[in-house]
RNA sequence: GGCGGUGUAGCUCAGUCGGUUAGAGCAGCGGAAUCAUAAUCCGCGUGUCGGGGGUUCGAAUCCCUCCACCGCUACCA
């Protein structure tokens, strides 16, 4: 096979938090993939950086009363130390505030200028005068204009729909200071995508640098989106500026603005490909602008458009190469649902490797792993059982359990006859590197562990155990084991791209290194065997436990220090608070124009067709009824709430909704879907009553 | 509502360019073994392959339709 010259990227992790599980999901199945490579003789570098620009970065700086600098430097070293605890080997680890990026930014902008693709526009963005920031529209809440909900986020209203500028918000706050924010002029500089729909189409949808259903993704949604006249719509222009103050790279040509992070970011890609090839002595060129080429981006489902049309527009305009494919992958659930900070299974990298080998994980995520946008489910019971059977039951036990037999003799000189099982296995080799090219890893540790069915039986078969008893079994009782040691060698090569650290022992072990895939279609013969040590622990329940208390401590401990005065006896967490800060303060005459009054639930009901919303009758009293839509229907069943009282919203203006006319709100907590608590008045109250 | 996905044994899933009695691992039950990190081996599955209809000599596999769940999107709280 001719070697191939391939380029690997994982997504740039953000430099304003820990590594954890979920992204690990990523930069281990990447890993899997350039090791592959690298064992099957390619010339495969894996680059990475940390992603550094940004407001979001901006803002922790300044409250910690560090420079960006100092934050940034710090949060590297935390990225780097837990990718290289977990095995993850990168060929270069940069960061996109590097000068090699700025240079590349600089170039790549200049032949987007030169293209005619760069329009200027002025838009209107909310400055928080306390903060001294431009606000980007989630550190804006204000009310809606169109449907009057308050607290609503600067770009569109959860409540209504509308999308709107965060100028056009009433009473706007900023999220930052709790300032009221002016309207301020900036000029912005934008990329006309449009320019280059023909191109996109092209190349998203022939060729198969894609999946299917991302293809299929781009067109329904961007390529092909088509108007209320059933017209295609064109591209919108992309903004990719910010004005100062801002975290970044101020645009040479726009003097006061800087590139939005987007544009950097990936970049950032080419540019720690060239602090890798200045350092050792590579040529940019060979690997970015080269057909024979290849150019792998491994990334979340969450950010493919950035990767699938803006990226692939600024290569293609600067004269880079595309990429070959982009693997995009789904996210992590733990035990059927999203990560959780209260409940522990948000699990930071560091909290996991206090408690647990990196191997498990590993092996664990291999062989979840498909080529599917699909999320994975780490089931911690699954995970338990099967790595503590197929890893230590079946893999290692199998050399554990004949190692120690060759101790005295070594490994037969000959490769003795067995039963074409080792044959077998190095035939297999093909397809299991067909999955794992095809990024298929369940399927190759479906096959691998395959192979280790049949080597166990071998190995009961054959009873080394009884065959030492008799001093002339020797020769069968070494060559039983070398079969069995070959056997366990073979498991050991295919799965060296997920087990590492598996690879390196055996070799240590057998006194030869692994260091090719080929080397599992020819058996170890004639050599001395190592004394046995045991190559991997089993996984304890106590320690995956202790982990996640650990996640939950940490949970708590960081809640502590956002909320530092904790100082009742019930120490409330502050997450509520945090995720929806308090609205500008209001006067007695404005809360009065809210007549809020307690009203008795006398008829509930589905809706059908709404997904959310139950249907409600309202008794005010005397007679009068108000008819409300409300979105609890995932919290509430309707017969549990005939006859209760609630508060409502009594003289809100009526509302036409799809389903009828909703003439009020019912007063409710929390964040919504399942989470929804109505108020209920204490007992005594009456409907109609208003509240003062 | 639109687009997409999924639905196969208790659990996790494989199989699907139509073709012998529908598979694996885990769990469970029974047995064996005791070299090995209580690891291993052998045996045990009457599953409406989500429901219905169609095409076909033949469908888990193709077509239609319906249902359930998930994601995105819209509408909506």
């Amino acid at each position: 096979m001719s070697q191939r010259r391939i380029l690997v990227t994982s997504a740039l992790p953000y430099a304003n938090g820990s590594i954890h599980i979920g992204h690990l999901v990523e930069y281990l199945q990447t890993d899997f993939w350039v090791r592959f490579q690298k064992l099957r003789g390619h010339e495969c570098r894996y680059m990475c950086a940390d992603d550094t620009h940004g407001t979001a970065i901006m803002i922790r700086a300044k409250q910690e009363g560090r420079s960006e600098e100092e934050l940034i430097a710090a949060v590297q070293a935390e990225h780097e130390q837990d990718f290289a605890d977990f095995g993850i080997e990168f060929d270069n680890y940069s960061s996109t505030n590097s000068p090699e990026n700025r240079e590349l930014c600089n170039e790549i902008w200049e032949s987007i200028r030169q293209a005619g693709l760069v329009k200027e526009k002025n838009v209107e963005q909310l400055f928080d005068p306390e903060a001294g920031t431009f606000l980007a529209d989630r550190f804006v809440k204000g009310t809606c204009p169109k449907c009057n909900s308050p607290d609503q986020y600067g770009d569109n209203c959860d409540k209504c729909g509308a999308t709107y500028s965060p100028a056009e918000l009433i009473d706007p706050v900023s999220t930052l200071s709790g300032a009221t924010p002016e309207v301020r002029n900036a000029l912005h500089l934008f990329i006309e995508l449009e320019q280059l729909h023909g191109f996109l189409d092209e190349w998203t949808q022939s060729g198969d640098a894609l999946q299917p259903e991302i293809a299929n993704y781009l067109k329904g949604h961007f390529l092909e989106s088509k108007d209320d006249q059933g017209e295609i719509e064109p591209l919108r222009d992309w903004d990719i500026s910010r004005p100062a103050p801002y975290f970044g790279f101020e645009i040479p040509d726009s003097p006061g603005n800087y590139w939005y992070v987007w544009f950097d970011a990936p970049i950032g890609y080419i540019a720690s490909t060239k602090q890798w090839c200045d350092r050792t002595g590579g040529n940019l060129n060979d690997w970015w602008r080269n057909d024979d080429c290849e150019v792998h981006h491994f990334l979340g489902k969450d950010i493919t458009y950035f990767h699938t049309l803006f990226w692939p527009g600024m290569l293609k305009t600067a004269g880079y190469s595309l990429p070959t494919k982009v693997h995009i992958h789904g996210f992590l659930t733990v035990d059927g649902e999203k990560m959780s900070k209260s409940k522990g299974t948000f699990v930071n990298a560091r909290t996991y490797l206090k408690q647990l080998d990196p191997a498990y994980l590993r092996y664990f995520y291999a062989s979840k792993l498909s080529n599917k946008v699909d999320d994975i489910d780490l089931s911690i019971e699954e995970f338990i059982a099967k790595v503590n059977t197929d890893l230590v039951g079946k893999v290692v036990n199998l050399a554990s359990r004949s190692a120690k037999f060759l101790a005295k003799t070594g490994l037969s000189e000959k490769y003795p006859d067995d039963g074409g099982l080792f044959e077998y296995a190095s035939n297999l080799g093909d397809e299991i590197a067909v999955a794992y090219e095809s990024c298929n890893y369940s399927q190759a540790m479906r096959l691998i562990m395959s192979l280790a069915d049949r080597a166990n039986p071998f190995v009961e078969d054959n009873k080394p155990w009884e065959l030492r008893k008799d001093p002339e079994n020797a020769q069968r009782l070494q060559d039983v084991c070398t079969i069995a040691l070959n056997l366990f060698r073979q498991l050991a090569i295919y799965l060296a791209p997920v087990l590492p650290k598996l690879a390196e022992q055996t070799g240590e072990l057998l006194g030869e290194p692994i260091t090719h895939w080929d080397q599992a279609a020819k058996p170890q013969v004639g050599t001395p065997v190592n004394k046995f040590k045991h190559m991997l622990q089993r996984i304890e329940e106590t320690k995956v436990n202790a982990m996640i208390e650990e996640s939950k401590e940490e949970n708590v401990a960081e809640a502590a220090t956002e909320q530092v005065t904790v100082t009742d006896a019930w120490a409330d967490g502050g997450e509520a608070l945090a995720n929806e800060p308090l609205a500008e303060e209001c006067t007695i005459d404005d809360f009065m124009k809210v007549d809020l009054r307690v009203a008795r639930i006398v008829e509930a009901a589905e809706v059908p067709d709404a997904r959310k919303l139950l249907k409600l009758k309202l008794s005010l009293g005397g007679g009068v009824y108000k008819q409300v839509f409300a979105g609890i229907k995932a919290a509430y069943e309707p017969e549990k709430l005939t006859g209760r009282l609630v508060v409502c919203v009594a003289n809100l203006k009526p509302r036409q909704m799809k389903f009828g006319l909703s003439e009020g709100m019912v007063a409710a907590a929390g964040p919504g879907g399942g989470e929804v608590y109505l108020l209920t008045p204490d007992e005594g109250a009456k409907p109609g009553q208003r509240l003062h």
